[in-house]
DNA sequence: CGGACCTAACGCATTACCTCA
DNA sequence: CATGAGGTAATGCGTTAGGTC
């Protein structure tokens, strides 16, 4: 996991060929930066006093319209959801904070589910074990709103949520990563567009730098012409500043003809030339479908 | 202290199922 | 009703990192 969204952002390098400087985007404003939502405040505080005290699972439910919830769905949906590492408990604490809570609250768990019976992985018990539970429209708001607020979990923040969902802590996983997967491809998208632009952008202006060398030798070529015709444009340097300002030829240089804004400054960097900032629109992936 | 081994978590690609046009 | 496409939950595997011996 060599690069690690901080909390927020997704963060993608692209490097640009050999002589391009690599673009860092730094993106990612998919998830809300800060908890400007009351609403995912309140989930999120929720679920933290709830999963302090080990909450009662219908209680913090409350409104929650659980389509499918394990405890009884699975019970009828013989064969429910396999989830072949669900039983297997992350007790031993290791990287972030971590601690046995939702394990023990999986443990405790009414399982009726052949989720509990496979704890090795190996797809577990063939067909009848992946049945697709539907998550409900609620359930996914809430997942949802918790991914805005953090877009991945410690296991106690999974178990909570998982509690609060009547979900099983490896499905709330499950969601979490496809989540994650789904934003960073949507992210793929909205990068390759940009890059797209700066593509079309720099060949534009290469085009027209070719043009102007064009012109330009063409009245080198001929100085001539150079006493009666002005030339479209030519390009004059400034030493000091090392910018460029388009100018008439019959004029002489030494900045008589450099506007004090220099007229056309060429851009050192071929990025400099595209508009930004790009703006990463937010997506909403359960508005995909509604 | 460094290396081998174990374990858990994550990312990613893929599969399998579900829904809808 | 059948079917194909798209969405997404779930799975499998590889990688990484922390812990232990």
């Amino acid at each position: 996991m060599g690069e690690k969204d901080d909390g927020l952002g997704l963060s993608l390098s692209l490097a640009c060929g050999q002589n391009q400087p690599s673009l860092k985007l730094n993106l990612m404003t998919l998830a809300s930066p800060s908890m400007q939502n009351l609403q995912q405040r309140n989930i999120w505080n929720e679920l933290f006093q709830s999963s302090d005290r080990k909450l009662d699972t219908r209680s913090v439910l409350g409104g929650i319209d659980v389509n499918l919830a394990p405890a009884t769905a699975e019970c009828e949906e013989e064969g429910g959801v396999s989830s072949p590492n669900s039983t297997v408990s992350s007790l031993s604490g290791k990287r972030n904070e971590r601690d046995p809570v939702g394990d023990e609250i999986e443990a405790e768990r009414p399982s009726c589910s052949p989720s509990s019976d496979d704890e090795d992985g190996g797809g577990g018990g063939d067909d009848a074990s992946r049945k697709k539970l539907r998550l409900s429209k609620e359930q996914s708001l809430v997942l949802e709103e918790t991914f805005k607020e953090h877009s991945t979990l410690n296991p106690k923040q999974k178990s909570a949520l998982a509690m609060k969902l009547n979900l099983r802590p490896r499905q709330v996983e499950v969601w979490f990563q496809n989540r994650r997967a789904r934003t960073k491809s949507k992210q793929t998208e909205v990068d390759c567009e940009y890059l797209k632009r700066c593509c079309d952008n720099l060949t534009e202006e290469n085009r027209r730098l070719q043009k102007e060398v064009q012109e330009l030798r063409a009245l080198k070529l001929s100085p001539q012409l150079n006493m009666h015709i002005n030339p479209p444009t030519t390009l004059t340097m400034c030493p000091s500043c090392e910018r460029v300002s388009s100018s008439s030829a019959a004029s002489t240089p030494k900045h008589r003809n450099l506007s004090p804004s220099h007229q056309r400054p060429v851009p050192t960097s071929p990025w400099a030339a595209l508009p930004l900032p790009i703006t990463h629109r937010p997506f909403n992936a359960s508005a995909s479908r509604s």
